[in-house]
DNA sequence: GGTTGCGGGTCTA
DNA sequence: TAGACCCGCAACC
């Protein structure tokens, strides 16, 4: 391998010989996603681990000095049925081959799926987010830090969290178990749910996207950004805590890809928080509406570890007639373990509600070869509740080289409800910088706020909507005759920029006499 | 019993 | 030749 030239100090591929020497470290992220980079401290547990959210294998690539793994998808039902909450069925692949041939039981037509009412199966939907080939995963350790790359942007919603499937593997026993198991664990979530009542500010954790930027939020929020949820396997009140953050929250966490809630939710995750705000009839959302804790939720919520393979209960009546909705999209896949080719079945199935289906179909500015990218992500949706009073989430973050192919990102970004001055936030990811969108004429000007957002002089992108809306908020409550001088403006949002988001200058901060030399572990 | 890392080996573009 | 993938092994939990 030759030696990389560095024309710019904040580039470095994880195949360089030499890759700068990081002081500043990233958040762990549990979920990254997209083509990106990020560097943990060399005493990061989770880095050291290695893990991930998504299902990783590793995949040797004959370099014994970077470790790599490959994604291996997420088990779906080949019906993609929906639970009575809107919920799909997601399950995380074994790593073991001999584990997932088992979890597959690929020798016949597949595990049925787990929704009794439901005839289908469960099939591996393969991760083809790079070039058509699984996600991949690189991992090197230097003296000093942990480096990582990942290469594409998954194409398939997130499996269950690994702790959810470990917490399966260590429970379940038998569904012969499963009525009274079933019954503690109900009564143990209630229980906790009457606790956070009494502990509002329990940590739990957000399973977010990309990089975690935290930023000044509450110590609930800090924990969500972590990746994974605290909350013991049955008795996880994330929805609770979620819904006390929803307000602030309801904007796509990144702008790269494919986005599901992030609840760590025991047995059936992603999109069906989604799904189900359009299933409800219209009116603030339920766990809005009784922030507390929701009892219905519950029954649906707790699922027995072997419930994975069989409900008790009926979950959604019309999920026949949901099914058969008929809509393109990457084919359906069964893994054959046995053989280690993967069968396409080229026949249309709907993954998505088809409301949410419609949604995500309906803008034609999509140019993303992504299926679920930031115009096709569930979480889109949530852009349907913005308000002014709580307009953004969001640490929008971006790391990619405008030279990859691989990388199509929606470039503009137009959050009507989030005005500035009474013009609507046109976020434009060209030079990253917001700007304010003139509806009368059509004529889109740059706010002189926008300028703290020109932090990059590379490829790199980094935005925080969230801090930009919190400072204008923050500007209106003085007088507003302040807000007419650049300067002050521009150092004080760059002051809480870089006072709130320490991360936030890590890519950037590389020196360029400041390299490792590689060196092996 | 499952995860993880490692490494030999095959296949294909 | 590079990359994806299969497979077996060992250590660990």
């Amino acid at each position: 391998m030759t030696c990389r030239v560095y024309s710019n100090s904040n580039d470095w591929d994880i195949n360089d010989s030499a890759i700068p020497r990081i002081d500043e470290y990233d958040v762990f992220s549990e979920w990254a996603d997209g083509h990106c980079r990020l560097v943990y401290r060399a005493d990061s547990e989770e880095a050291k681990r290695h893990s991930s959210g998504w299902a990783m294998r590793n995949t040797n690539n004959h370099n014994v000095h970077i470790l790599k793994k490959s994604c291996l998808g997420v088990l779906v039902c080949s019906l993609r049925c929906s639970l009575s909450n809107g919920e799909s069925v997601h399950l995380r692949p074994a790593i073991c081959d001999k584990a997932r041939k088992k979890q597959q039981d690929s020798v016949t037509l597949g595990k049925p799926c787990p929704n009794r009412q439901c005839r289908g199966r469960l099939e591996i939907q393969a991760c083809r987010g790079h070039c058509g080939y699984p996600v991949t995963h690189f991992w090197r350790h230097t003296e000093h830090a942990i480096f990582f790359q990942a290469k594409g942007v998954h194409d398939h919603p997130k499996p269950e969290a690994k702790s959810t499937s470990e917490a399966k593997r260590t429970l379940g026993s038998g569904r012969r178990v499963r009525g009274l198991a079933v019954l503690l664990a109900k009564e143990a979530a209630l229980g906790n749910k009457l606790m956070s009542l009494h502990e509002p500010k329990r940590q739990c954790r957000e399973i977010t996207n990309q990089v975690s930027r935290s930023i000044n939020q509450s110590l609930v929020s800090s924990e969500l950004e972590k990746g994974y949820c605290s909350c013991p396997p049955f008795e996880c009140i994330c929805r609770f805590q979620q819904s006390m953050l929803t307000p602030i929250n309801q904007f796509p966490s990144s702008l790269s890809t494919y986005q599901q809630p992030h609840v760590a939710e025991p047995y059936w995750t992603p999109e069906p928080t989604i799904q189900q705000s359009y299933q409800n009839p219209p009116g603030p959302e339920p766990s809005i509406l009784n922030p507390q804790y929701d009892f219905n939720s519950l029954a649906s919520d707790i699922f027995q570890p072997e419930e994975m393979f069989q409900l008790d209960q009926p979950v959604k009546p019309d999920f026949v007639a949901m099914n058969q909705t008929e809509i393109a999209r990457s084919p359906p896949t069964l893994l054959d373990l046995g053989s280690g080719t993967i069968h396409k079945e080229f026949k249309n199935e709907e993954y998505w509600h088809p409301a949410l289906h419609n949604m995500l179909n309906d803008d034609s500015n999509n140019s993303s070869n992504s299926r679920f990218n930031l115009n096709q992500s569930p979480d889109s949706s949530h852009l349907l509740g913005i308000t002014n009073e709580a307009p953004v989430d969001q640490h929008l973050y971006l790391e990619t080289k405008s030279t990859d192919p691989l990388f199509t990102l929606q470039k503009n970004h137009y959050y009507p409800q989030c005005t500035i001055d009474n013009y609507p936030l046109h976020f434009d990811m060209v030079d990253s910088k917001p700007h304010f969108l003139d509806e009368k004429n059509g004529q889109k000007f740059e706010s002189s706020h926008s300028k703290a957002y020109s932090k990059s002089n590379y490829q790199d992108e980094y935005i925080d909507l969230v801090q930009y809306n919190e400072y204008h908020n923050f500007l209106n409550v003085y007088d507003t005759s302040k807000t007419n001088n650049d300067n002050i403006i521009f150092n004080e949002l760059d002051f809480r920029v870089n006072s709130c988001v320490p991360n936030i200058s890590n890519v950037n901060s590389y020196s360029n006499d400041n390299f490792d030399v590689i060196s092996y572990q």
